[in-house]
DNA sequence: GTGCTGACTGCAG
DNA sequence: ACTGCAGCCAGCA
């Protein structure tokens, strides 16, 4: 493998697996990559994700289910509406009932 | 080759 | 309760 970058394609890996319906965080996925402190790196991961077609990143939100990334989309509504294709109800950038509909790896994908 | 910035988060003041 | 700063990795000027 030439990508000595395995924290991205960690990252791309978690991402993928988010079940439909489902959102998490930034820092949860940098967590379970037991680098909680590159929460930030994660974001920026999934801007580079732009360079993958299978990458749902309107499912990663920041911890308080703010759409922080959608500005990074096609267009500022895009995240919106393919979070609410998922099911997930998104009232002003904000995600509805975020702590129930959260998908955390570190106790889904079991440690 | 050096330095800055960025889709974040937690702690300190 | 609010604001500011440091830590992490990768891409770009």
């Amino acid at each position: 493998m030439s990508t000595q970058s395995t924290f991205f394609n960690d990252v791309y890996e978690v991402v993928k697996l988010i079940p439909k319906g489902r959102v998490t965080t930034y820092g949860a996925i940098a967590k379970y990559l037991g680098a909680a402190k590159s929460s930030r790196v994660v974001g920026y991961a999934m801007n580079a994700a732009h360079t993958f077609p299978d990458i749902p990143a309107q499912r990663v939100v920041n911890r308080n289910g703010l759409l922080t990334g959608k500005h990074h989309f096609a267009t500022e509504t895009r995240m919106e509406e393919l979070l609410k294709e998922d099911g997930v109800t998104v009232k002003d950038d904000q995600v509805v009932d975020f702590n129930r509909i959260f998908w955390d790896p570190m106790s889904e994908l079991e440690v």
